[in-house]
DNA sequence: AGTTGGCACTCTCCCGTTGAGAGTGCTGAA
DNA sequence: TTCAGCACTCTCAACGGGAGAGTGCCAACT
């Protein structure tokens, strides 16, 4: 495309996705094209519209930037927008005084992402592809009720209350847990299961049953943690001003089932993913863009952070400032080894 | 006030709770009160604008509760509506189904109120005045990095990294969480912080620093988990068809603070509150009303969980669907000890 | 070739008007 | 105390006209 035609499709991205408003030939000569006639930049937005980047409300209004100009701009003509002192500050504030367990540490990177880019944001908590046992610890409750805690690599904590049917001292609890993390320290859930299948009846068999329930539901169920924040954002947004449209992207947020496929796609996929508009599979986010990235602490700990707008979303501006809190949070992580 | 006034009074707000209309004499004649006529029901109903109870929209409107409306009827009229069995089995369901963590269950408590109240929910996980300590483990990840795990009242887990001084191998660790959980067990943060005073310096006083920070956090902080759900609820109401009505609902719900206060004033306080309208100290909060009770495992660990929704919101139904989530979540939280 | 001023055309948006409908308060009679 | 009748008020939807914004096209100019 030549270089003009560009320019423009460009600047009527920029100036829509500021004012709301379809731009038309004479706002976009007085403030971007002095040089240029409006007669002249008439028949290029003509053209763009030929080619599918632009189009309008109506006959006899200004142009508006289709998916497709939305899509030719994130791709060949964005620039990140250098983050301002102030925000970079305030990043590093919010991440910092962050609450030191991974689902405060989700939620606070979500929270802060939805401030920084004024839009809704998304985010599923780092996981790896299996859970190993770093620890097991066994805690006596009552007479026959034991705390089993597991710490899992990333240092996630899983715990669970175990009800047995032989009643056993903290002392033999200890020793039990002693000898469970010598034989399962580094393992995962195959190797609780071989020595599931072995061990004679009892307590051991009682409580390692549970251990692989609990790396289980660690497994498939942790998915688990997809929190979003930051909808009222949204409602400043005039493409909000009737609720039926925030109905179905809330329904697609609170709902996290789909939020969970979503983010489940990004993973192992490229680091950066913009879906806009009619890009998205679920009908109730038309008009919306969604712009995701993944971060965690090291790198086969994963997870996704995401912002959710309007496809008029200043993608440049979210762009830089989303990936500055991915690496934040995903530093903040490694730190608290979390 | 004469029966026939209340009998009035509940129509009307019964009516009005379900269609969202101004109720005119006419309706209300029709299919309330078939042996008066409409020129006696508006005479009532003119005597009871008088007393502040109803209002109208415009002059030749229908009428609409008052807050005091509702207030009345909440104090007075009201009649708690017998939950059907689908909707109890539902409960039973989502609760029995919560993963086993305090936060998840929390959601899940918010979740599922959210859902068979059809209107937005919040709620506090349960927390004690002071936490105590239940059990102390130390866990070796680095020679210089360990990792502190403190189980307390209420089988909260807590975890944090600390990066020591000096290097410790896992059995010296193991030793010293003992002799921790000797002197610091059944123990609050007063105690902790007797201990490490008299400590000599070395890897016990500092990590017996990091336990007082860790406990400090969890009292003053763990006004912590407040969650909220349910927000697409509100908007099929007509009253959030402008979206600037749910806009400043959801700055208080998405600004956790403001909710952090409220939740706060009802533990301590009576087992049911119901806050309408203009009774709502919170401004954003005008036009709606908040409905709380309290619940947690024990008679100490107490959180709240409510409902909030247009003041014109079928109270009798709310309030029974929420005490009964209120006890499923209470029991299952029992249960899992969690 | 590409660019430009001029011009007719189209469509939205705002605003005032109008008529139908709903619901009220009041009054006088049962 | 209740009730039918009636005039009155106010909203709401539909309609129409005028202003304004922006377009596409064309002929002329560089």
């Amino acid at each position: 495309m030549e270089n003009r035609k560009q320019a423009i499709l460009r600047a009527v991205v920029h100036e829509f996705t500021t004012s709301a408003v379809p731009v038309g030939s004479q706002a976009l000569q007085s403030r971007y094209f002095v040089n240029l006639s409006s007669a002249t930049i008439r028949s290029e937005l003509a053209e763009l519209s030929d080619l599918g980047y632009l189009t309008q409300p109506h006959t006899s209004a200004g142009r508006v930037p289709t998916d497709s100009g939305y899509r030719y701009f994130v791709d060949f003509l964005m620039e990140l927008e250098p983050i301002p002192d102030r925000v970079k500050a305030f990043i590093q504030d919010k991440l910092r005084a962050a609450p030191g367990d991974m689902e405060g540490l989700v939620e606070r990177a979500a929270m802060t992402v939805a401030a920084v880019t004024q839009n809704a944001s998304v985010a599923s908590a780092p996981q790896g592809a299996q859970a190993r046992i770093k620890h097991v610890d066994l805690v006596s409750l009552e007479p026959r009720e034991v705390l089993l805690i597991l710490l899992l690599e990333g240092n996630l904590l899983r715990q669970q209350v175990v009800n047995t049917t032989q009643a056993a001292t903290q002392a033999q609890l200890t020793r039990l847990a002693a000898k469970l993390n010598h034989s399962l320290g580094g393992r995962a859930s195959d190797e609780a299961r071989r020595h599931y299948e072995d061990a004679p009846l009892g307590l051991e068999k009682e409580l390692l049953g549970r251990v692989i329930a609990v790396l289980d539901l660690s497994e498939k169920g942790s998915e688990g943690l997809v929190v979003h924040d930051g909808v009222r954002n949204l409602l400043r947004q005039p493409e909000f001003a009737e609720s039926s449209r925030l109905h179905q992207v809330l329904e697609v947020l609170e709902e996290t089932h789909y939020l969970t496929v979503l983010l489940r796609q990004l993973i192992g996929d490229s680091d950066l993913q913009i879906v806009i508009g009619s890009e998205n599979t679920s009908s109730g986010l038309q008009g919306c863009a969604v712009v995701l990235t993944t971060y965690g602490p090291t790198a086969r700990l994963k997870g996704v952070l995401g912002v959710v707008g309007p496809t008029r979303m200043a993608y440049s501006q979210t762009v830089a400032r989303l990936q500055a809190v991915a690496r934040g949070a995903s530093d903040r992580m490694a730190e608290l080894g979390v």
